[in-house]
DNA sequence: CATGAAAAAGAAGCGC
DNA sequence: GCGCTTCTTTTTCATG
């Protein structure tokens, strides 16, 4: 492992980036938390409406699902179609 | 799989708000992923600029924790060592 | 966070526990990764015998997706009945 | 999906091959799945005992590593705290 | 070495 | 509230 120590103005650059990448990642992870939220709060919302939550998580999963499935199935011709030399 | 989808005007009502809930959901965690690929592109940069992202991770998560916490995992972890003879 | 510190033969007692989960777990750990290495092994020589290693680990794990596909199917079932209150 | 299979005397000696590969590595991957069940075992039984299991984890991470790589981990981890403030 | 897939770990949500 | 499952995140591994 290479641990490069900085001295000086040097070490004093590195810690500024490095706080700020640390402090734009957290702000990023803020902003991602808050959709989180967002997204409980209409579940919660579907479920005063009588939705069944999990029925619903579940079904929006699956829809997710469809569109990866087409994906890996093109992948996965292309894949034997490497494999047998096309 | 056939989902039973009720007729008449209430169930009419049903199925919209469904589509409602489902559509808003989607678009929510559409966002919550492009946050997550603006996380991770920040940490490829930080890579680039010399940095362990693992370590970078790491302390971005101690951030996330109390004083306290931290401490008392500390110390938890510092008994387990001693136990072991490590 | 409760952090008990035990003192004399309780102390004793407590380590010594520690130690044989601790070896317990590395043993088993160690079996694990070596079944990793035989299969590793398996499809080395697959490479060997002409076959494409990527394209039978998708292979394989589509299998195991079916599988799993199927159990999905009737827990979703049973989710829809049961939030239909049948 | 369709697979094709070759056939004739030479695409049944590929396609046994094919399958006892399979077959074997389902085989050992449910071995491994197995005792990854009969860790999670001794973790469950941990806890019970009043063992912290997310330190345990940690702590059998670290006997992993070697030596140095430790040093070298927490010397990062460290420097990276300390021009954070932290 | 960088990318992408598979495994492991950790966190969260759910029901009992 | 607690355990159990599910989902997310992290880390590791393999391949090009």
């Amino acid at each position: 492992m290479q641990v490069h120590i900085p001295v000086g103005s040097e070490g004093e650059f590195v810690a500024a980036r490095l706080k700020s990448i640390v402090d734009r990642v957290e702000r990023l992870e803020e902003e991602k938390s808050a959709i989180g939220v967002d997204i409980k709060d209409i579940f919660t919302e579907a479920k005063s409406a009588g939705f069944d939550v999990k029925v619903l998580r579940h079904v929006i999963r699956l829809r997710k699902k469809s569109d990866n499935e087409r994906d890996e199935e093109e992948t996965l011709l292309a894949l034997y179609k490497s494999a047998l030399g096309m």
